[in-house]
DNA sequence: TCCTTAGTTCAAAAGTTATTGAACAATTGG
DNA sequence: CCAATTGTTCAATAACTTTTGAACTAAGGA
């Protein structure tokens, strides 16, 4: 099962910023921005949302075009899509990523301490 | 009558981005960018959507602290809060504009020429 | 005063998004 | 093979958002 991304140029202003616009998906983008590189598998998130929700929650990132999922295994390998967005829309996620950092009362992955290995 | 405005530190996030993430209302930001100073009415906007949804939409951006609206006689004299939003999210607004420019599926205002004095 | 212009409000309808639980696949380890 | 792990799909519901028309207010001009 490939899952379907759109085309760098198929990735539209209004849905990534409306896809943003919601404090789950942003924690989720600012977690994957902070681990830049390091591909994170769904579970990572379930301290944000239950699992079925996070499952529609990063449906909605990967259809916008902002986060890329390979399947390995049993596994989702989740990765922002940093140049393709940096390209489309220079500045853009440097300066929401910036904003919500501001921003107290957004939800971040991780406040829940993970029992990390 | 004088409408509610969020104060600065009052503008969220997730609300700027889900706000922008219309079409409609970005072409009204883009705009108001576009004539930055020059307070707009209403009207100015017809040819994007009828005069209740406009009044809506419009209610939406400046709930949301996009833009500022003052009475003034029948009118209302709406200008950006460029200043606010660029104090509160730096960057943010200029790399929105700029990717909306890219974009020429967007609506923008002005296609349908105006009568103009 | 009466009419027009500018925009709002209200209630209804339509459409969309978010959330949930139960059932389902697919891979991996024992 | 069996069971656990990882995540998806489906259908239902809840909750919002958008759009509309009709009725309204408020200011300004004739």
């Amino acid at each position: 099962m490939t899952l379907p991304h759109p085309t760098t140029d198929q990735i539209s202003l209004p849905i990534v910023l409306a896809v943003l616009g919601d404090p789950t998906r942003l924690a989720i983008v600012r977690y994957l921005a902070s681990k830049e590189g390091v591909p994170m598998n769904c579970s990572k998130f379930l301290d944000l949302a239950s699992k079925t929700n996070l499952s529609y929650h990063l449906a909605k990132l990967r259809e916008a075009g902002v986060t890329r999922a390979e399947a390995v295994g049993t596994s989702r390998l989740i990765t922002l899509r940093r140049d393709d967005l940096d390209n489309r829309f220079p500045g853009l996620l440097d300066s929401v990523i910036a904003a919500a950092d501001g921003d107290p009362a957004l939800p971040i992955v991780g406040t829940v301490p993970e029992i990390d290995a």
